[in-house]
DNA sequence: CGGCTTTGACCAGCGC
DNA sequence: GCGCTGGTCAAAGCCG
């Protein structure tokens, strides 16, 4: 990724932070520094003023590793030339890593929210759900984690609702809707076609409710997760 | 029996 | 308008 559109992706999240109406990412996204990673990926890492600034992005960062950590496999290193040994997420096989995905970049960038869920009924919600199904999306967030495991415990409980196989891939895209009432947030899982060992996992809305996980460890840090953008 | 997964059908959006 | 594709629905079956 050339620095130009990184410059353009930085411009593109700080937008979406003053217009919260509009697609793209979560607002913490901005908090968030990104290094090119390959032709199609980038590498978020927390700025370090930024971070001691604003704590909820710690509290993201921290949640990563420790669930990285879990996982075993955690190597985090500095990057001198990326300005003031910015700290990054670098992490091996089998664990977490945050990162934001080049196509679904373009694809959360390029879509706009249009109409104000907030406002209308259930029967209303119903009808728009049919008639727009795709059209009105909720903000996304994607990374990729290399792991053996489809679906990573990220301490909120989830109902497969849909299985398709997508075009050019040999392995199929599963779709999850969040157990709780109220709470309509999807998530999306899937296998990169160049590299199987690869999991694409999107998730669409924000939760409103804590997550509803039983160990100790990982219901800590699915809280500070949740605390500013689920 | 309730909650979950599977899976084929259906629908909307998009490109031609 | 038509065909393709992705996303969702919902019935059926499975499992604890």
């Amino acid at each position: 990724m050339s620095s130009t559109s990184q410059a353009m992706l930085n411009q593109s999240l700080f937008e979406e932070q003053e217009m919260p109406t509009q697609m793209g990412f979560f607002p913490f996204a901005s908090n968030l520094n990104f290094a090119p990673l390959g032709n199609q990926s980038l590498k978020a890492f927390p700025s370090s003023l930024a971070a001691a600034d604003v704590p909820s992005t710690i509290n993201l960062t921290e949640t990563l590793l420790s669930s990285a950590a879990a996982a075993g496999n955690l190597k985090q290193t500095t990057c001198d030339n990326l300005g003031g040994g910015a700290q990054l997420l670098s992490l091996q096989r089998s664990s977490a890593n945050l990162w934001a995905w080049g196509g679904d970049v373009n694809e959360c960038l390029s879509n706009k929210r249009t109409v104000d869920d907030h406002h209308l009924g259930v029967a209303a919600m119903k009808m728009k759900k049919i008639k727009s199904r795709r059209k009105v999306r909720e903000p996304r967030f994607c990374f990729k984690t290399m792991s053996d495991i489809d679906v990573l415990d990220d301490g909120y409980k989830w109902r497969k609702y849909g299985q398709k196989v997508v075009k050019n891939t040999q392995h199929p895209r599963s779709y999850y809707r969040c157990t709780q009432d109220n709470c309509r947030v999807k998530k999306r899982v899937e296998r990169l076609a160049e590299d199987p060992r690869m999991v694409i996992t999107t998730y669409e809305g924000r939760h409103v409710h804590s997550p509803s996980h039983d160990q100790e460890d990982s219901s800590q840090a699915s809280s500070h997760l949740n605390n500013f953008f689920w």
